[in-house]
DNA sequence: AATATATATCGGTATTTCCCGATATTCCAA
DNA sequence: TTGGAATATCGGGAAATACCGATATATATT
């Protein structure tokens, strides 16, 4: 629970924005599951980067960030990482926030 | 309520210790009331500066970004100026951490 | 084995942040 | 009104961040 690696990863617009479509795959990302299968709620690189806009690169570097601040959970199954948000890191800093900041 | 400046200024190890050293100003600037006067709980720049241990100038600028994201409040009184926290800013944030992020 | 797909990593440029010293501004005191 | 004290602002060098294109790696398919 590193404070300022978790600010720093919510200091971007576009991180904030995959962080929100991740609190409901389903709605943002309706054909998911056709073309890349059962993924326990978890989301692949592909589409949050073309939702996103950016780059491949850039879009796989900054799910890299936000799972070293342990907001995301990455599981790779076959050719395909799934990213899903951490909500017990998401309660934790909750109660960082209230209480300690 | 700008979330990515908010981000950001908490983004910093100096101005995180700021902010909590003003959650109890009397304990963590026992003699400000003495050199510096009544100010509301308030703390003057000097002050703040000699216990960071950085110079004048980066921390009246880490004030000034504390104070951009809402974090803190200043009032200048003759030659010092008091920063103290904006306590409306944090439990604004707190909500929007617990329910919005 | 060869190819195609999904993702990660590398190298690079532009911008931002960190922190400094120097200077400007504002206010008080003699 | 001159000097001193507190703060703000300016200019800059070093490091970090925001993105990109190119390439590497891993897996799946044929």
């Amino acid at each position: 629970m590193d404070q300022i690696e978790i600010f720093k990863a919510l200091s971007n617009k576009t991180r904030l924005q995959i962080l929100n479509w991740l609190k409901e795959p389903e709605l943002h990302f309706p054909d998911h599951k056709a073309s890349c299968g059962e993924s326990d709620g978890g989301v692949c690189v592909g589409h949050i980067q073309k939702k996103a806009g950016l780059t491949q690169s850039t879009i796989s570097e900054y799910l890299a960030v936000l799972q070293r601040a342990g907001l995301v959970t990455a599981n790779r199954v076959g050719q395909w990482t799934y990213y899903k948000r951490n909500e017990e890191a998401f309660a934790a800093l909750s109660n960082l926030v209230a209480s300690e900041l």
